[in-house]
DNA sequence: CAGGAAATGAGAAGCTTTCGCATGCGCTGG
DNA sequence: CCAGCGCATGCGAAAGCTTCTCATTTCCTG
């Protein structure tokens, strides 16, 4: 299962890393930084150092596994690569994130990078505003 | 002049909040990093503490006066509020900056907070991709 | 199953940014 | 024009996140 992904992307298989991609697989569309990464596995009764958390999430990012994004909070966040990309809405108040994909704001921005002569990569789209849930009032994150 | 911002955003007239002033207004469309406007600030002559960049910046942030973007190098940079917004297109290669607006893709952005229910505040919109310049094949930025 | 390479954990260190504090300076009103 | 208060400054220390170092362990091939 998990073990072939860690495979192929030319790594070994060891417990870390099968901890790490179970984990994010159990945490669907949230977004989860390395420490929440750390803490839960411990909770979990892994034995596992921070520095592996890191070193591996920085791994599966360059294999393709995992996305990392920065929502301006100064530290990273994680998500299993679902294979089909989208963007971000964040509120400021209580941290939720939901996802977008707008096929036209895709669009006019590959136009925008060819009329200037880029070459397109990615790109970081991240919308901030204050969501109306109940619950929403105040909460922090990380 | 210049003078009458720093008062209108309820400051002192001192002498760093005028040269990181002006030496931004140099800047143009130029963004730069607190450690360069530091040590533009140094090699000219002036006395002045990183500490105080980095406060004055923030300062004018919050004044409107200057805004901060993160281009995932992991430090922040700056550039004066001209008063018009715009998005980033980044050279990964070279680091060279761009400015687009896309009242399309503006547009659009304020429907997707809608239907969701938020109240929009602002967004970031970077796109990556490689130019085409001569000059570019490498350089180091900050 | 043995040997070599790759991975791990723990702590140190790195980098950007902020803080705390003693000193200095801008500004108001006298 | 000046005195005095309070905001601003510079410096070094420290914070917060992330990466590095290195001794030790684990994986994997043969
Ligand atoms: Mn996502
Ligand atoms: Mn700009
Ligand atoms: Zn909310
Ligand atoms: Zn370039």
């Amino acid at each position: 299962m998990e073990d072939q992904e860690i495979r192929k992307a030319g790594l070994k298989v060891t417990a870390p890393r099968l901890k790490i991609l179970e984990l994010l697989e159990k945490c669907g569309e949230r977004h989860v930084s390395a420490e929440e990464v750390y803490r839960l596995l411990l909770a979990d009764g892994e034995e596992i150092g921070l520095a592996t958390v890191y070193r591996v999430l920085t791994q599966f990012e360059a294999a393709g596994l995992v996305e990392r994004h920065k929502f301006e909070d100064g530290y990273s966040v994680f998500e299993l690569n679902r294979g089909e990309h989208h963007d971000h809405i964040v509120c400021v108040t209580c941290g939720k994130v939901e996802e977008f994909l707008d096929e036209t704001i895709e669009q006019r921005q590959r136009e925008i990078a060819a009329e200037r002569g880029y070459e397109i990569g990615d790109h970081s789209l991240i919308i901030y505003g204050r969501c109306r849930d109940s619950e929403c009032p105040n909460r922090s994150k990380k």
